[in-house]
RNA sequence: CGGGGUGUAGCGUAGCCCGGUUAUCGCGCCGCGUUUGGGACGCGGAGGUCGCAGGUUCGAAUCCUGCCACCCCGACCA
């Protein structure tokens, strides 16, 4: 490493920049807010994939891939959905570049290899995929289909911000279409709770689970769900949608199916999708001064072992013993680097594993060979303890998870301190500049009064509580009557 | 697209206002040696179209003009 890197905890972008990913761009680029994703950082993104893979079969999905590319005309067929995200999209129109005579050694694009039909760089594939699916579905026989793809999209956001909002991203999206409405937003709601359970259990990051306002709602849905979680600086970040579509989208695609009585209807229809933006909130959950703290059901290296040593015998010493703890705890399942380079001293390697993020780290030096004990130390609490070498490997695990469910208290201590009911818009105002965080107030469910506090405040609401109780009261804006309260956030 | 800022080695920077030897320093990199329980040290070495193009000048990283890119703030958004 450079420098010696102290940032904040809250400097997300210099974590971005330095520890996981890095954002390079082409030297003469209109390429503006696109990511490298490091290795060390796509293999957390590989470890989120198979955890949400997994979950996704266990509720009856299956993985298939459509096309990047889709033609204007079927981009725009579903209305509101095109219009949505008409303000954002990249355009292919070539298909051939040719050697530009004026600049010898340029190329230019071929006037004459024009395409007919643009092509629009999918900024997500509800279209494309609904396209297909009128080949696919005659008869309520044919329904459900669950399927997800693991794709890139393309939004050709103003403005970008690493993982956050970038220029491409990748992610997965789940299209599904049943038979009646009840079953399409029963599959929305579940896939809801399978993000929930997602971020809660693996990236132990609490979310909120709620409904989307009307204008927050996705282009093209009937009603939007969404789990909503708390950064460390106290902005609100959207974590993961899961959408009902009605039948917007099979009208517009004419998908209908025959159902038991033979008469024909539209298919109902949901989507849902978690992206890279996952990673973003996983170090704006966790890390703090010293770097990434990753949970260790999602980090690559969940152990490293450091060996301290004067010689090369002293090292083959402690190499026995460390390669043995390796094996038995990676035949139980558990990641483990053991770093023997020899050009790095123990304190440097303790600094980058720190650094990085790896939630356990064992030395073993001369005293612990001498003693039969080994060093370790805690990614989270960053505390050091001497235990046994033949407990090492029961207790390496235990730590394990409590440094998982540490993690997941921590955090959910931090957003529940960080909700703060409001009784006026005075205090509304107040908390919002004094102390962020959620602010949970009553509002008369109007959009014009949404859009005031937006313009007034920069909060929106994040979402309408899947477990709010009802309760009569005014809206802390319009002095209207509520019936229940909702979540306001600035949102990243 | 509006407002502000920045661009010098892989990274971070000094120098710019007030033009003048071979462009500064730290980290990293290469070689040799000594080191190794919290970011090692010594000696030697490599690495630069000073964002790009033009102009002023005997002379430009420095002044002027244009362009490009990036960052921050707004509008937009997952």
């Amino acid at each position: 490493m450079g420098e010696k890197l102290t940032p904040r905890s809250q400097d997300y972008s210099k974590w971005y920049n330095e520890l996981v990913v890095k954002a390079n761009l082409a030297e003469s680029s209109s390429v503006r807010g696109c990511m490298v994703i490091k290795p060390y950082g796509y293999a957390i993104w590989e470890k989120m994939q198979a955890e949400l893979d997994k979950m996704f079969k266990a509720t009856g999905h299956e993985n298939a891939y459509f096309p990047l590319f889709v033609p204007k005309s079927l981009f725009e067929a579903e209305e509101k959905n095109a219009e949505g995200f008409a303000k954002e999209c990249a355009i292919v129109t070539h298909y051939r570049l040719k050697n530009d005579e004026d600049n010898p050694g340029k190329l230019k694009v071929d006037p004459e290899a024009k395409l007919e039909e643009e092509l629009v760089v999918r900024p997500t594939s509800e279209a494309i995929i609904w396209r297909t699916y009128k080949n696919w579905i005659q008869s309520y026989r044919d329904l459900p289909i669950l399927v997800n793809q693991w794709a890139n999209v393309v939004r050709w956001e103003m403005r970008t911000r690493l993982f956050l909002r970038t220029a491409e991203f990748l992610w997965q999206e789940g299209h599904t279409a049943h038979a009646t409405k009840d079953e399409a937003i029963m599959e929305a709601k579940q896939m809801n709770d399978v993000y929930a359970d997602f971020a809660e259990k693996f990236m132990a990051m609490p979310v909120i689970k709620g409904l989307k306002s009307e204008s927050e709602r996705f282009a093209g849905a009937l009603e939007t769900y969404c789990i909503e979680a708390l950064m460390q600086d106290g902005k609100a970040l959207q974590a993961g949608t899961s959408h009902f579509l009605g039948q917007n989208f099979a009208k517009a695609f004419d998908v209908k199916f025959a159902n038991k009585e033979g008469k024909l209807d539209y298919v109902w229809a949901t989507s849902w999708g978690v992206s890279t933006r996952l990673m973003g909130a996983l170090v704006m959950t966790h890390s703090d001064d010293n770097g990434l703290v990753l949970p260790p059901n999602l980090a690559p290296i969940q152990v490293v072992i450091v060996p301290i040593y004067k010689g090369e015998e002293e090292l083959n010493n402690i190499s026995i013993v460390a390669n043995k703890i390796k094996n038995e705890l990676e035949s139980n399942g558990t990641s483990v680097k053991y770093d023997n380079r020899n050009n790095f001293k123990p304190g440097y390697k303790f600094n980058e594993y720190e650094l990085k993020g790896v939630p356990l780290r064992i030395a073993i030096g001369p005293k612990d060979m001498e003693n039969n004990s080994v060093e370790i130390a805690r990614r989270d609490t960053l505390t050091k303890s001497k235990i046994g070498m033949n407990e090492v490997v029961k207790e390496v695990e235990n730590i394990l998870i409590d440094i998982q469910e540490s993690l997941y208290s921590r955090a959910l201590v931090h957003r529940n301190d960080n909700i703060t009911m409001v009784h006026s818009f005075k205090e509304f105002k107040s908390v919002l500049e004094n102390k962020g965080g959620f602010i949970s107030a009553h509002w008369d469910g109007s959009v014009e009064t949404e859009n005031l506090i937006k313009k007034k405040t920069k909060a929106t609401i994040r979402c309408i509580p899947n477990k709010n109780k009802l309760e009569k009261g005014f809206c802390v804006y319009s002095g209207r009557p509520s019936n229940q309260r909702v979540l306001f956030a600035k949102a990243y």
